[in-house]
DNA sequence: GACGTTCATCGAACCGGTTCGACCTTGGAG
DNA sequence: CTCCAAGGTCGAACCGGTTCGATGAACGTC
C-alpha cells in the first residue's frame, strides 16, 4: 500500500497522486475524487520516513528532558504534556530524549541523525554544553530558561529574579524583617541552574534594599528534605518570620514542619514564592504565590521553534514571563511580640 | 555530508562505506580505518529517515499518553521517563502521542504513518477502541493494563485485584469490620478503567469472604476531592475504621481530612492500598502499601515490545506484577470501644 | 486555420541510505 | 598447474515519497 499502488488503481501516475494530496499543482476534480476513493478504500497513509527523506524535514520536534534518575517534578510533567499538544496543533510529533547525565547517546542520535527539525531544551544550566552542541549543528532550538549569553538565542523563561523580588517587597510591606529563601537542591545550585541563580540574586538584592536580614538555603526536591530544611531554618534563625521559595516539591514537608512547630500560617509565619497554581491551591492555607505557567511556556516554546524552523534566518526572539502574584492566604503582617 | 561524500573522500564505493559501518560484510581493516578517519573528520552521522526508509524500520517506539487535559499523575510521569530510558538501552527513541478521544490526528499519524516500529499504550480501558485500531494495523504493541480479552495480546499490569484483596485480608486480621475503598474518578470508573474495576472486584469479594461490611466510593484525582471524599465517608459511615485506596493523587486531601477530624493513624483509623513507594513514604505516618513499580513496568513493557518487534510471530506474552505489601505505620488493630 | 496559453498529466530524477549479485584477487588444496 | 573458495569491492536496484521539466489537449485570439 504505497503511492505507486494507489496510482495504479486510480489509473494515474505517482506524481499525480502526490499533487492531488498536497495540492501543490492543480489536478482535475474528477481525478482527485477517483484518487480519494481509492485511498479511502485501501486506508492508505503516506510513509513518514519516505516523505521526510524527500522533503528534508521530519515534522518532528525533539524534547530534551532530564534523565529519569532526576525525578521529574509535577511542573515538568505538565510541561511535557503541553509541548506534545502544542506540537500536535502544528501537525508535528514529539521525540523524547533524556539528557543531562551521560545518556548522551540518545541526545546524539536525535540531534545529529536529523531525526527532528528542531529541539526544545529543558532544565538549562547557565553554561550548558548542549547549547553549544546544538548551536554548532545549526539545528533550530529553543531553551526553557536562558544561558548567560542570551541575546543571540531563542528562549522562554520565567522572570524568577523579578518575581522573587516582588515577593520580598510584599513581605517587606507586611513588616517582615528577617526572611529566608528556600532554593532548590545543592547540586542544581552548584551546577549553575539559572532559575536558582536569578532567584537568589533577586532575593538578596531586594531584601538588602529594604534593609531586611536575608538568609538563603538549598533544599533537595522532596518532602522529607523540605521538612528537615525548615526545621533547620527554625533552629538556626529563630527570628525569621517569612519564607520565599521556588522549591515546589519540598512544600509538603514544609507544611508538616509548620504543623509540627505549631506555627499558624499566616499569623505566625508567612510563606510565598513561585509555585504552580495547582500546588499553591493545595497548600493549607492556599499560598500567595506567582504561578509557573507551564502550559503557556510550552505553547510559546513550540511557537517560537516553529517560527525558527519556517524561517531559519529570523532574528532570535524570546519571552520572559512574569505572571502576577496571586494573593491567597499564606502571607500576613508580622506579629510584634 | 552524506554517505556518498564519505565514499568519495575515502576513495571507495557507497556500499563499502555502508558495510564498513554495519559490519554485515567483511571489509579490509585498512579500508575501515580510512573510512572511519573521514567520518570522524567530517562528523558524519547517517540520515535517520533514509535509513528507516531503506530498512523498513524506524528504530522508534510510540508511547501513547493521556491528553494534557487529564493531568498526568506522578506515577505516570515517572513511567514515561522510564520508558524513554529503557528504549534508549535498546538504541531506540520514543515518540509521544497524546490520545484519549478516538478520532485522534496524532494517534493516526503515529500509528498509520509507519513512524514507529511498535507502540506502548498507557491508561487502557477494559474495552479500548485504540487496541482494535492497533490490532487491525498489525503494528506490534504492548498495553499497560489489560483488556478483557487479554490472552491474545501483549501487556504488563499490576495485579490490582490480588493486591487489594491482600490489603483487605490484612485489615481483617487486624480486626477491622467496616472498610471502604477509595477508588479513582467517577468518569474513569464509568468508562471501565481496568485497575478500578479489578480493585473493586477484589475488594468486595474479599471483604465479603471475611464477613466485613464494605463500601466503595469514587474520588477525583486531586487533593481537594480527597478531602471532600473522606469527610463524606465519615459522615455516611461513621463506623468505618479503615480505608483502602488506589487513588494516589487524593492522598494529601485524605491526610488533611484525617488531621481535621483529629483521627490518629493508625490508632483511630487504618489506611492502606496500592500506592507508589515514594508517596507512601511521604505520608504521615508512612503508609503500609503495595508499590506501583512504574520503572519496572516500563522496563518490562519495552522489553516485551522489542521482543515482539524482533519476532512478529512470537506468541503473546504478558506480566502481572504483584509487588509485596510493605509494612509501614499506617495500619493497626481496630480499637474496641 | 495557425498560434500562444493554460490546464492536466506524465516520466524521470532525486533524497540518502541498504542490499543483492557480480567481479576480481588471493591463497590453499589436490 | 589448475581449480575452487573466501575475501574484498563495486555497480545497480530498491525503499516510497516529492518535484521539475516536458508533453499533449483544449481553448480563445487574431
Amino acid at each position: 500500500m504505497n503511492i505507486g499502488e494507489i496510482a495504479r488503481r486510480a489509473g494515474v501516475s505517482r506524481s499525480t497522486v502526490s499533487y492531488a494530496l498536497s495540492g501543490k499543482r492543480p489536478v482535475s476534480a474528477a481525478t482527485v475524487r477517483r484518487i480519494n476513493d481509492v485511498i479511502a478504500e485501501l486506508g492508505y497513509r503516506p510513509n513518514a520516513s519516505a516523505r521526510a527523506l524527500a522533503e528534508g524535514r521530519t515534522r518532528t520536534l525533539g524534547l530534551v528532558i532530564p534523565p529519569a534518575s532526576t525525578r521529574l517534578t509535577d511542573v515538568q510533567l505538565s510541561f511535557v504534556a503541553s509541548v506534545v499538544e502544542a506540537a500536535a496543533a502544528h501537525d508535528h510529533d514529539v521525540l523524547l530524549s533524556p539528557s543531562g547525565g551521560d545518556h548522551d547517546r540518545s541526545f546524539d542520535r536525535v540531534v545529529t541523525g536529523r531525526r527532528v527539525d528542531g529541539v526544545i531544551l529543558m532544565e538549562i544550566l547557565l553554561h550548558d554544553p548542549r547549547v553549544e552542541r546544538l548551536t554548532s549543528t545549526g539545528l533550530p532550538f529553543v531553551t526553557i530558561g536562558h544561558v548567560v549569553d542570551s541575546a543571540a538565542s531563542w528562549w522562554v523563561d520565567v522572570d524568577y529574579a523579578g518575581l522573587i523580588s516582588r515577593c520580598v517587597r510584599h513581605l517587606a510591606d507586611l513588616g517582615h524583617e528577617q526572611v529566608v529563601l528556600i532554593n532548590r537542591s545543592d547540586e542544581l545550585v552548584a551546577s549553575g541552574y539559572g532559575p536558582s541563580m536569578r532567584a537568589t540574586a533577586g532575593f538578596l538584592e531586594t531584601a538588602e534594599g529594604f534593609g531586611m536580614t536575608a538568609h538563603d538555603v538549598c533544599c533537595a526536591d522532596d518532602p522529607a528534605a523540605g521538612l528537615a530544611c525548615f526545621e533547620q531554618i527554625r533552629a538556626r534563625w529563630p527570628e525569621v518570620t517569612a519564607a520565599v521559595t521556588i522549591n515546589e516539591a519540598a512544600l509538603p514537608g514544609v507544611q508538616r514542619a509548620l504543623h509540627r512547630a505549631e506555627l499558624d500560617v499566616p499569623r505566625d509565619f508567612s510563606l510565598t514564592g513561585v509555585i504552580a497554581d495547582r500546588l499553591a491551591d493545595d497548600f493549607h492555607p492556599p499560598l500567595t504565590a506567582a504561578d509557573v505557567p507551564a502550559g503557556q511556556m510550552a505553547q510559546l516554546a513550540v511557537d517560537l521553534l516553529m517560527e525558527q524552523i519556517n524561517d531559519p534566518s529570523a532574528t532570535p526572539r524570546h519571552a520572559l514571563l512574569a505572571p502576577p502574584i496571586t494573593l491567597r492566604s499564606s502571607t500576613g503582617a508580622r506579629r510584634r511580640n
